[in-house]
DNA sequence: CACAGCGAGGACCAAATGGTCCCGGAAAGA
DNA sequence: TCTTTCCGGGACCATTTGGTCCTCGCTGTG
């Protein structure tokens, strides 16, 4: 999946910068149209001129509108993961974890928990018709949810977390929590339900917790 | 919202039984379609063949797509409420909600974590864009998770539940891991996320329950 | 039995939408 | 500089889609 840049061409021609930016410009349009209105009720049309483009250079990058969205699909994975990796890459303690779960929902809050979370979103409208696509929100939630078990990994490892927590299962817990957090926030246009769920998989995490492990609350 | 049958008519209109039936083939019809391919990726044309009626019956029960939309969510909370009162209404032990956890499992598992929850993927779909649905969908979910916390507070009533429970907090917790779930094990065409989702939130209510209290692990 | 109202069927329409194509002009390499 | 390759703009097209409307036949009621 990560195997080339967000802005990649599809076939060995020469790339110009203008070529790389315009590609750019209509995955960054796809990406916050299609935030908003979702992914099939956003059209071309809307792409191209919030993009500034012209709809042959749609399909000039894009062989059709499946392949822009499987592309948009990999665009808000490596944003998602490039956000995500800074904040839990140097996750070793628990109060780690509290900080990473104050900013996702300070992020969310600034828009009352509108339009959830984007690779969740995707998953739900384009899981069942587009293998590709699911295939790949899949992978990143894996990913995903690998920097959050290779964090829980390292507290165990330095003793904060006792040795029978399960730093996999706790992280997809963690996942879905976050994931189902998104959404009741979306229904109820308030954060609070996702503070919840939130909490409850922190709540949970805490449990195995080693009692007074070396670091007190920060 | 649930203050009409899940087939009510718009107007004061002679209704016979045949336009009843008529009215809740299309909505069945739109139930199925609108499951599996989303709801704005089903056209009116599709909810027209399946439910085996024409284009005029569509605008003589229905407005006009929206107004479909809305009915099939109030419809599809309806059914989710009637089928969860079942399982929950009764609900007074832990081991009882171990039963409905499984049951979700289960049924969801027929289809290898496809489709998701009903109501959760047209909250994904709807609510940026259809304040009215969002809103009933919102109060579903609302009566959904009182459900819950019903039950909880039966719990907590008979001793079997710590009185520093927050049942409200408990229920929106496991509302938000059972959707998340769903979430996960739709991207990943697997129940297992759903399970282990639903196992922390049940893992943590387990956390509340009076130490050796009335009931055993049945 | 007659008649008014309602449901069924489907032709029809305008607009939107995904997609094609062509031409002019800008870049980059020789 | 000159040529080739690629980018930009947009006219154009076929199909789909939401939505309208008219007609026919059934049904229930006075």
């Amino acid at each position: 999946m990560a195997d080339e840049q967000v802005a990649a061409p599809s076939k060995q021609r020469r790339i110009t910068q203008r070529g790389i930016a315009t590609r750019e410009r209509i995955l960054e349009a796809a990406n916050r149209l299609m935030s908003v209105r979702g992914v099939t009720a956003t059209t071309l049309d809307d792409v191209r001129e919030a993009s500034q483009t012209s709809k042959s250079q749609l399909y000039h990058h894009f062989a059709d509108k499946q392949e822009l969205v499987r592309a948009l699909v990999k665009y808000r994975g490596a944003l998602v993961l490039q956000r995500e990796r800074g904040g839990l890459e140097r996750l070793r303690s628990f109060s780690g974890l509290v900080r990473w779960r104050n900013a996702l929902v300070q992020a969310n809050s600034l828009n009352n928990g509108k339009y959830g979370c984007g690779l969740g979103s995707m998953a739900v409208e384009l899981s069942d018709h587009d293998e590709q696509a699911r295939s790949m929100l899949s992978e990143t939630f894996a990913a995903w949810e690998k920097l959050i078990s290779d964090g829980l990994h390292r507290m165990r490892d330095s003793g904060a977390l006792r040795k029978d927590a399960d730093p996999e299962k706790l992280a997809t817990g963690l996942m879905a929590a976050l994931q189902g957090g998104y959404l009741l926030a979306n229904a109820a246009h308030n954060v609070a339900p996702m503070e919840v769920a939130l909490d409850m998989a922190l709540e949970h995490i805490k449990s195995f917790l080693v009692e007074s492990s070396g670091e007190p609350t920060r």
